[in-house]
DNA sequence: CTTGCGGTTTCCGTTGCGTCAACTCCTACG
DNA sequence: CGTAGGAGTTGACGCAACGGAAACCGCAAG
């Protein structure tokens, strides 16, 4: 009993054209390829489509379900990981679409007339750098005053190249202006949208180091303790540093507890 | 005052590679372009981007972005669409959040032994095709029957090009195996899973003709009365004909009571 | 002999860039 | 004054999972 790839496509409901592209990837290859090319399948290949198929309405890539089928991995294993990846883009989706519903509320209270919610737009980007020297000093005293957690860091800076250092500071500038906008847009510190930035931004120090509560709300005190750094975050936007910190201390309390 | 890319590459957090590409597709071109080549950009531009990534932001996209920012768009609008996008994508994101999560339940019960919950696999894909004097038999008694609504579906059938026609079998016969599986996988017909695919049945019927509630009862008791139409569900899986019915009677009643 | 059907391969397009590669221009250094 | 380096440029390819179109080929019927 053999079946042609119209045959197949007919009885499983997808295209021929898919049925090629798995069988390009290496994904189900028929039984057999006729002298003049055409594909044939067996009752081998429509129970591997059946598998494919499953697998394909949970979500789960090409890639990993030819991973489960070839016995590569575990299938239990593969779907909890993926299980965990669709939480995450779930609840990323919510806060979007809280977000973008809180965005299009202000926007009719507004009634549409100025919308230019952010104060001191020309300075809105004026750029986050220390000065070199600056930087040295802090590094030192941060040397002095938390010896293991500048020696944790230390390491975790040493197993970056050039470019994840540059990725690494262009991130931290992109959450400080996204930051900013939230603070000029009125948004509590205790909002969700406000708490999500700061757990990214935890999870950005715990590259370097992994503080308690405790050891967050001294990181931000800092913020708005230390000169140098305040004067950064708000040359950014008039306040951000009190800001910042206000969120860092709501983040450590509700979340690190 | 003018700045280079880098320049503001580092002061929005983007990358000079994303200022290029938003030059290339006409959403950010740079005030002025020196005789070397490089790009100069003005307050104004960091103004447009700084709207740039805050709608990049809210999960719009470049293109609506672009037609917002030449007021090509309202804002709000496209804001309103788009959160309508982001809910419905949520829900299949929960959707399928709770099918995977259940389909790990099940095989961590099954503790990895036989994992082949479809029973009959090599009839599973075995095509539905009502002969075609079946076919025409089944066409004049559905005039008959029902003149009125034989007649729009026959005019929506009309405006249909046989690519259009070849998709609509496809999709009908990729959802008939969706169920079947979840028929053989136990789930229960009033469950979020099954009524999502009645769902989707009845807004596949509404292309031909809108049923209300007891129509699409009346419906869904041809599934089981007509033998011609029971055979051919009952050839996919044994059992799929009531089980098909059951669901859109549960349909009818939870979600067009 | 042509028409039509059912196959085939190959290539472009989709989204928002990341990541080379190859080249140019300008400045600083020896 | 030659050259190394840094900052900029323009291509071009890659990704995920195919859709769609073009161009071609073999085989049966009218």
């Amino acid at each position: 009993m053999s079946w042609s790839i119209a045959d197949v496509a007919r009885m499983s409901g997808v295209t021929s054209r898919t049925l090629r592209h798995y069988d390009a990837i290496g994904l189900l290859p028929p039984a057999r390829i006729g002298s003049n090319g055409h594909r044939h399948y067996e009752e081998a290949d429509l129970l591997r489509l059946q598998q494919i198929l499953l697998m394909r309405e949970l979500g789960l890539g090409l890639r990993a379900i030819q991973a489960v089928l070839d016995s590569r991995a575990d299938r239990v294993t593969v779907l909890r990981e993926h299980h965990r990846r669709l939480l995450s883009e779930r609840d990323r989706l919510d806060t979007l679409v809280r977000t973008v519903g809180r965005t299009i509320a202000e926007l009719e209270e507004k009634d549409g007339s100025a919308m230019t919610k952010i104060n001191r737009p020309e300075n809105l980007f004026e750029g986050f750098q220390a000065s070199s020297a600056d930087a040295r000093a802090m590094d030192a005293e941060a040397r002095q005053r938390w010896p293991r957690a500048w020696e944790e860091s230390r390491q975790a800076v040493q197993g970056m190249t050039d470019a994840d250092q540059e990725r690494w500071q262009r991130e931290v500038t992109a959450q400080m202006i996204r930051v900013a906008e939230l603070m000029v847009a009125g948004t509590p510190v205790a909002d969700p949208a406000v708490q999500a930035e700061m757990d990214a931004h935890y999870r950005g120090v715990c590259r370097f180091w992994t503080p308690d509560a405790a050891a967050y709300r001294g990181l931000a005190k800092t913020y708005v303790d230390d000169p140098r750094m305040r004067v950064n975050w708000d040359r950014i936007a008039d306040g951000l540093a009190d800001y910042q910190h206000d969120a860092m201390v709501v983040y450590a309390d509700t979340r690190l507890g």
